[in-house]
Order: structure tokens, then sequence, then C-alpha cells
DNA sequence: CGCAAACTTGAGCGTACTCAAGCGCAGTGG
DNA sequence: CCACTGCGCTTGAGTACGCTCAAGTTTGCG
């Protein structure tokens, strides 16, 4: 709805990382997709699947998790407009995505994808950029998950997403604290705590649960990292 | 030394992954690298370092980490024998790598491989896979970080290491309990306790701390999930 | 307005961490 | 040959951070 002019699948796009540089794409590559609607907690493919397309969030948000026998979870990732998931190089997917907010989303057959590769070799070194991105910032939330305090993860997400979309000064959470728990290796309680613990110390502060303004910028930095 | 013959680079050697299915690479690729030799502990490249070089570990171990200010560390992966780290798609590494015991690894020069890219462009698909498979184990791991318990890390790890190096019938661990600690995201000492647990309910063996034998695989694939 | 879902807050607990001491093995030198 | 030394590993005791269980509050939506 809102973006959708400048965002038009036909129109030249630039791909933009969350590790910020921008990628210019070929123009029409995302021509040829479908564009799909997709629902609040809606399932767009689960673990096991055979990947046979790509996709790229136009509106809303997506995460992607994979869930251990007994129930837990862990997100693996965001999605928000612009950016693509469902990426593999061969096989099936690995883990599952979902619609966090009702999305539009472009779906790429993953054959037309192949046969445009073929047609132009050159194509294949910018999937792999992605993928290799996307490799960097997995890696990177690797010391996150493995050696930062609850305090930290959350300022760290909080900084993160405030590079990625902000909107007039605040950033709009479109995922439940459970998501977030479940991305940071938290429970929903601890993120809880601890956003509150951050709005007591004055370095954010939240008009609603789902808005979040950063006040000092500084030692959430520091936080990070 | 010993598995020179085998892995000779003028070869043509099939890549195996961690995730199991081998995938075969140009048998010349490596023919244009150069062997080099690294001591235990001495760094391969540093974060922040451009990324000029690709590597393939011939012998030995090495480590890929990242250092928080504070000296905290995570370790991001081991390259065994056969391995390929280092495939970074652009800029600089944004990690670290040191061979954990003294190692024999194979160095290609990223512009010779830029070169051979242009002549033959299939190869973008064998390196995107690599990468690809790269973004795999590495989003497995986070289930694992974010989710498990120690005993559960643990576990996921011998069993892992079991898959990918046995010496008629044993385990021989080339990393430090700290270097398992950083990779698990845990301490030194609940690595040790952990690994004395499983001891104790007759999983697992140590004829040694380094040497380990699996007992009973079953417990441990199930704390794996 | 009423209900359900999402979020917050509280109290108590447990797992993994911290700090500290002791052990075992390999290498070295007397 | 054996004490000495250093490093890596193990074990112990106490603590703390984040989890569990539970209740209450707010928000969004029919």
């Amino acid at each position: 709805m809102l973006a959708q002019a400048t965002i038009s699948p036909t129109a030249p796009t630039p791909l933009s990382y969350h590790s910020g540089q921008p990628v210019t794409e070929p123009s029409d590559l995302w021509s040829t997709a479908t564009r799909q609607t997709c629902a609040r907690n809606r399932s767009i493919y689960s673990e096991g699947d055979p990947a046979d397309r790509v996709f790229k969030v136009v509106s809303g948000a997506v995460r992607t998790f994979q869930l251990l026998e007994d129930g837990r979870r862990q997100v693996n990732a965001f999605y928000l407009a612009g950016e693509i998931f469902g990426l593999e190089a061969t096989g099936d997917y690995r883990f599952s995505a979902e619609a966090i907010v009702t999305s539009q989303i472009l779906v790429l057959r993953r054959d037309r994808l192949t046969l445009r590769l073929t047609n132009e070799p050159a194509l294949m070194g910018d999937l792999w950029r992605i993928t290799a991105c996307e490799l960097e910032r997995a890696q990177a939330h690797f010391a996150l998950l493995g050696r930062k305090s609850a305090i930290e993860r959350v300022a760290s997400f909080l900084v993160s997403m405030g590079e990625r979309s902000v909107t007039n000064g605040a950033i709009e959470l479109p995922m439940s604290r459970q998501d977030i728990a479940d991305f940071l290796g938290l429970t929903i309680e601890t993120v809880s705590r601890t956003m509150t613990l951050l709005e007591e110390q004055r370095l954010i502060a939240m008009p609603s649960a789902r808005r979040i303004v950063i006040r000092d910028r500084r030692p959430l930095m520091a936080l990070d990292s």
C-alpha cells in the first residue's frame, strides 16, 4: 500500500542489506515474480519443503525460525521491506518462514531464477553476495547469543532495528515480545523487564509496547559492543 | 605428511561439507595455491584485514572467532582437513582466523580466484554453494547458542565432531576446552564439568582430555535434538 | 462494552558463572 | 632417574543472572 509505488517490482530497486552497503540488482529480476499477500502468522514455507521459491518483502515483516522437538523456538532472522529471504543454494528449506504481520511479498519461482542465471551468469555473483551478507550477519549474531548479557542483547537488537527502520523518530516493532525473545535467546519476561529497565534509565522511551524511541544512543551503542 | 598424497592440490578432491553431501569441485581450483605451514596459535588473518585470500585446510585445524572489547571471545567455527574458510564475497574479513595446532593450509589469492571466475562462470555456483552451506551450518548453530542447555550443547558438539573426524573409534579434539567453551557459549569449567557428567553417565569415555570415545550414541543424539 | 491476547511485574528457584584450589601430564634440567 | 615447572584440565563452594510460575495490567478488536 504505502511504499508500493517506490518498491514496484518493475522499477530499479536498490537492495539494501542490514550491514549497510546497498548493492544494485538487475532491475527486472523480480519482474516475473508474483505478488502475494500473507496474513499475520501465515506460514510461507516450512522446514523440509523443497526450496523452490525465493522471496522479497514488499511491505510487512517476516520471521524465519526453527523449532526443537519440545517446542523451544529459535528465530533466525527478521526480514523487513526490501529484504530477500528463502534464497537457498540447493535442496530443501532448512527453516520455516512466517509473516509476522499481514505482508506483501514477491515470490520468484526457483526455476525462473535458474533460467535467468544461465542467460546472465553475472547474476550469480549478486546472489552469492546476498548469501555472503546473510552469513556475516548470522555470524555476528553468534557473539550476541553466545557471549552477551540480556541488557546487551536487547540494546543490540534495538540499535540494529533503529538502523533498519525508523518512522519519524520511533522504531515500529512489527514483532511481539515473544518473537524478540526467541530471536535473542531470552524469555519473554526477561525481554520485557530489560526494556522497562532501559526506559527507567532514560535510554529509550516506549510510547507503546511496539513503538520505541531511542533517547540516548551512545550508551546503547556501548552495550552493543 | 600423512594425507598429502590424497589431498594433493593437483588431484581431484571431493569437497565434503559438515552437512554431509559431498560436492565435487574443479580439480585444479587449488593448483595455483601455495602451501603454508602455520604454527599453533598463529594468526592467519585478523578482523579488518582486506579479504584477499581464501584458504583450505590440508592438515591440522583452524578456528575463526571474534572478540568483544572486554576480551570475551566467540568462536564461530572450527575448520578441519579438507574444509575451506576465509571465503568472503567482498570487503574485509569480519572475523579472525588462527591455527589451533600446527597446520598445513593452502592459500589461494583472491585475484587468482577472480580470474578463474571470469573464465569459468560456472565456478561461481560452486562458491555460492559453499557459502550457502556455511550459512546453513551457522543458522543451525543459533538454536544451540540461543536455546540449548549446557549438556545439550556439549552433546551436540561431540556428535558433530564425531561425524567429522574419527580416528579408530575415538574423536581426536585438536582444540582446548577454552576453544570449545567459546564455541558453545559456555565457560571452560562448565564444559569440563559437563564432559565429566557424560562420562559418569557412560555416554562417552575419555582416555585422555583430548580423546573422546562415544559409547552410547543414542542418548547423545537425543540431546542433540 | 467485553473478551482475548499481549505485555508487565513480582517472587522464588536453578543453571551456569565466578573465584579459587588442586590435579595430571609433558617437557626440562640437575 | 627424579624433582621441578608450566600449562591445561578438573573439581569445589558460593553467587548471580535469567528462568519459571503466577498474577495483574494494558491493548486491540469484534
